[in-house]
DNA sequence: AACCTTTCTGCAACTTGGTTGCATTAAATT
DNA sequence: AATTTAATGCAACCAAGTTGCAGAAAGGTT
């Protein structure tokens, strides 16, 4: 895969990526590309930035899909079992860094964790 | 809201739930309870017994719905933010008990997490 | 530039998980 | 048994996401 072709949309995606640290959902984004950019089009755009290393998702509590740009891991080595956060004031969604060391249950063994979590903001705390 | 009616449909679902452990979706349900049941009912007595506090609910990562009679909790006070655990070789959810202190992070104030962990449980482990 | 190849795009149709409105059926109460 | 109210089934719907295919656009080659 990778990216192959500096298409229209896809430097379209990766402008609004770029001056925008939160986790946006393809309805999100959709609405800030130009109108007539096709639903399946922007899909297929983050697939591929994704698989690029780009971009990486998760899904929120409700199972939505959300996109970002990775700020917290090295572009090599993406680790995407860091915390996502949610502020339920402003709803806007961030990565967390820092690690997270879980704790250990007897006879299971953890190969993945998937960490959403909800509260207020520092914007939203302040206001 | 509340269990109002025992129906033959709820028995049958507290039934399933009864000599199951681990969570289930409402396919997963369904094609336990007796054919010709409406998945609009379904749909519904779950509703019905998760404002009971029979059941809780919680998505897996790919934003799915799972059920699960909760063992965890007291009847009274759910915790909810548990862990749930999905072992990738017999795909069975399970919920985990035990303390989960999260990390702090500046400035951010968290008030419920979500945590879904991948992995292998012990029978798989151990097989 | 014209040409060719390969990728990207857009459309329409579809799938899955879940919800809603409404008329009918069935508990529970008297 | 009659009444009341909740539960059920149906059909239609919605949102998120996927698929197949034909046409448009990149990028390389001559």
């Amino acid at each position: 895969m990778g990216v192959l072709r500096k298409t229209k949309n896809l430097e379209r995606v990766l402008a609004v990526f770029a001056d925008q640290g939160g986790a946006l959902t393809v309805k999100a984004l959709m609405d800030v590309m130009p109108s007539g950019v096709n639903k399946t089009t922007v899909y297929r755009l983050l697939e591929r930035l994704k698989d690029d290393g780009v971009l990486h998702s998760f899904t929120s509590g409700d199972g939505v899909a959300h996109y970002a740009k990775c700020h917290v891991c090295p572009n090599s080595a993406h680790v995407h079992s860091h915390p996502h956060f949610q502020c339920e004031s402003c709803k806007e969604i961030t990565c967390l860094d820092g690690e997270f060391t879980l704790p250990e249950w007897k006879g299971i063994r953890i190969t993945e964790a998937q960490i959403f979590l909800k509260g207020q903001c520092t914007n939203c705390l302040s206001a």
